[in-house]
DNA sequence: CAGTGAGCGAGCTTCCGCTTGACTT
């Protein structure tokens, strides 16, 4: 205290920390560590009949942290607030003020949008008010988010069981992924064939597809040629022309491609997840230790990057100007762009925060290699990457197409080639080039080989999380702070699996999503939160009111809970599969009902008779026959923590235990062991052989057919090597 | 790149959004 002055609140103890760099020793800054104060868990906390009035209570994990703020607010006069400028950080503020009000005391709210010593001194200079506009548009997204979500969730459990949950953003997720598995399962392939031909002129080879004939467009789904025997036509077609084709065209085109944007949370877990496999949740704790600061040898400890969960491109303009400065340095003044690029943020975005850059452009990620483990040094690579790209020209890429005819006939190809760097100077890998042509003119041309190719169109894919992640974005639910916990609850409550790194919806996500998008038709779905949104927007504008949102966000949330609380009964009946079977204790039909484990047997006529039954799981179906080798019980399937495998019977008397054969024979000669499925520790499926440890046979994919040209032993396939043979530990490239 | 296992249940837990450490899953 002594020669302290003022009390700075703000919400994370690292920005805490910058903060006191800044700002000189009249200051005691404190974080709050985000929200402090919240409806109550175990009731609803809202004054439906009053004006919609919330009651809040202390978060029971911040009630050390409300007392330290207590304590310290009582030593000043002025309390300067300065969560995040938006409308949870200004919630923040307000209830902090009205947790610490006192007579006497004065808050200043400060607003600054960047960790910058000019934005914090200038806005420290001219302190605000806490604006109760925006606070009432806080307070009604959290009354909806509650009611909505309370309310569905008790009707929800009285169908499928306790622990069920619904609420404004989950299930919409759950929403599209079901709508997804829905496409995939609608889909009809559609057959088309490609014809394709290899062509020489001079030294120069190339492969082209046929595009148009007679003038009009095919090779591609819903044109000509549909089967086997159109193809087999045109082929025809292509024999009677004979050796008169000819080079048509040749076109090249410059195109310019501009550097991607700077990095959002949503867009960092995609690229984090396409180019460094790491799913979102991973991503996101390695950016908060880049957040939260390593120990550089010479500079002490210090943040490697700006905040981690933002929905803005912006760029401070400090950082700009010395990013600017440093390419200048690195690479010229002709690599930068004339002007500095810009930014525009999406709209829906709350700016409180900048792009999750670089802090120090300086700090290249070559300084760093050595002081930052492999996986945090990745993604800083990436996020230094993509923002340095921001300020560098344009990259041109020159593309060529080539139009062979003949008789009618055109065939096409095209290549790329790359004409200027621009910004992939600072990494290849953010510029895709299709592969090059070789140099080729307009005149007589060879034709070397043909044929023809069965195609399919294809349904679309799952999600990936880091998909997930990019559609809620998209859409508008979500936030940067809850993109990974939504998956995280959808997991948790077993309404999605991951497959491989896809989500697929569970038997439960799919009757939970189909009942609820029936029973609640205007409340799940995109469109809903936009309406929100919007009103939320005339709250904090002050054309509308707390009160009046929130009574017309309700209306169609309590006539469905009307409707949905008098459907109940018949929907619980619907949603119980009746077995054929009767109960063995007093005759009544035996039903399939929901429970807080998943399906299981049940006597209708509870609970007037009490009667149950497990149902027949898949773990107790026998596995194709297969004994087990220790005692000779039968093998059932079961599931366990990482995945399926095969058990005995015996259990526990016998714990063999072994993966899902494939049918295929270990390779290794005089192994006569099977391959078997197995999942890695980080969750990738792969094959290894059954008498594992002894044998040692394992790769990623199914076989190769291919076996070592030295010592003829079978080769593994490994990502970094390629074709790798064990016996020899040697790389084998192949003929 | 290598492990795995319970016998319940049908109404009292559930939401979204801010932040990090917390110990026993």
């Amino acid at each position: 205290m002594g020669n302290k002055k003022y009390l700075l609140i703000i919400e994370s103890p690292a920005k805490a920390k910058s903060l006191s760099t800044y700002l000189g020793g009249e200051y005691e800054i404190v974080a709050s560590n985000g929200h402090v104060r919240d409806l109550p868990k175990d009731s609803l906390g809202v004054d439906e009949a009053n004006g919609f009035k919330p009651r809040y209570v202390i978060l029971q994990e911040k009630r050390e942290k409300v007392m330290e703020l207590k304590t310290r607010a009582r030593n000043y006069s002025h309390v300067f607030l300065a969560a995040d400028p938006d409308r949870e950080g200004e919630a923040i503020c307000w209830h902090l003020a009205d947790i610490l009000e006192r007579p006497g005391i004065t808050f200043h709210r400060l607003r600054f949008n960047a960790i910058t010593k000019d934005t914090v001194l200038r806005s420290i200079e001219n302190p605000g008010t806490i604006d109760m506009q925006l606070v009432d548009a806080q307070q009604a997204r959290r009354v909806m988010d509650r009611l909505v979500g309370y309310k569905v969730s008790t009707w929800l459990q009285r169908l499928l069981g306790r622990g069920r949950s619904a609420g404004r953003v989950q299930s919409v997720a759950l929403r599209m992924i079901q709508e997804r598995e829905d496409e995939i399962r609608m889909f009809v392939p559609v057959e088309y064939w490609l014809l394709t031909a290899t062509f020489s002129q001079n030294d120069s080879v190339f492969k082209a597809v046929l595009k148009k004939m007679d003038g009009s467009l095919c090779c591609r789904p819903g044109k000509i040629p549909r089967n086997e025997e159109e193809a087999g036509r045109i082929v025809e077609r292509i024999e009677s022309i004979g050796d008169s084709w000819e080079i048509k065209s040749v076109k090249t085109r410059e195109k310019s491609v501009k550097p991607p944007p700077p990095f959002i949370t949503s867009s960092l877990q995609q690229a984090a997840s396409t180019k460094l496999s790491m799913s979102p949740s991973v991503t996101m704790s390695i950016a908060q230790k880049l957040y939260e600061g390593v120990t550089v040898p010479d500079r002490g400890t210090m943040g490697l990057i700006t905040y981690m969960r933002t929905d803005s491109v912006r760029i401070s303009p400090e950082s700009l100007q010395k990013c600017r400065k440093f390419l200048e340095d690195r690479y010229g003044r002709e690599y930068l762009t004339p002007k500095p690029r810009r930014y525009r943020s999406s709209k829906g975005s709350q700016d409180a925060h900048e792009a999750i850059r670089p802090v120090d452009v300086e700090l290249t990620p070559e300084k760093l290699s050595h002081h930052l483990p492999r996986n945090q040094l990745a993604l800083y690579k990436l996020i230094w990457n993509r923002f340095v790209a921001t300020q560098l020209r344009d990259a041109v890429v020159e593309e060529v197409t080539v139009e062979v005819g003949g008789g009618g006939l055109t065939f096409e190809t095209s290549g790329e080639k790359l004409k200027d760097k621009g910004f992939s100077v600072v990494d290849k890998g953010m510029l895709r080039i299709s592969t090059k042509l070789p140099p080729v003119a307009e005149g007589k041309v060879t034709m070397l080989d043909y044929g023809s190719e069965q195609k399919f169109t294809k349904p679309p894919q799952r999600f990936t999380e880091a998909k997930l992640v990019a559609e809620m974005k998209k859409v508008g639910i979500g936030r940067p702070s809850t993109y990974v916990s939504t998956i995280k609850t959808l997991k948790n409550r077993r309404y999605v699996e991951r497959e491989e790194k896809y989500l697929k919806p569970t038997e439960l996500g799919t009757t939970t999503i189909r009942l609820l998008t029936k029973t609640f038709p205007h409340i799940f779905e995109v469109d809903f939160t936009a309406r929100m949104e919007d009103l939320l927007d005339s709250i904090a504008m002050g054309r509308d009111t707390y009160e009046n949102a929130l009574t017309q966000l309700t209306v169609p949330l309590e006539s469905s809970l009307a409707d949905a609380g008098r459907r109940t009964n018949a929907l619980k009946s619907e949603l119980e599969e009746k077995t054929g079977e009767n109960c063995p204790e007093c005759g009544a039909p035996l039903v399939i009902r929901w429970g807080k484990y998943g399906r299981f047997k049940s006597c209708s006529a509870f609970p007037g008779c009490r009667y149950s039954m497990p149902l027949e799981r898949e773990d107790e179906i026998v596995y194709s026959g297969r004994k087990c080798p220790r005692c000779d019980g039968r093998l059932l399937l079961k599931k366990g923590r990482y995945g399926k495998y095969l058990g005995c019977e015996n259990y526990p008397k016998c714990k063999y235990t072994t993966s899902i054969p494939t049918g295929v024979g270990c390779p290794v000669p005089g192994c006569g062991g099977e391959l078997v499925e197995k999942k890695s520790r980080k969750g990738r499926i792969f094959y290894g052989c059954s008498r594992y440890p002894e044998c040692r046979y394992a790769l990623w994919n199914m076989p190769v057919d291919k076996t070592c040209p030295r010592c003829g032993f079978p080769l593994l396939e490994q990502k970094k090597n390629g074709l790798w043979c064990p016996s020899c530990k040697k790389k084998i490239t192949e003929q």
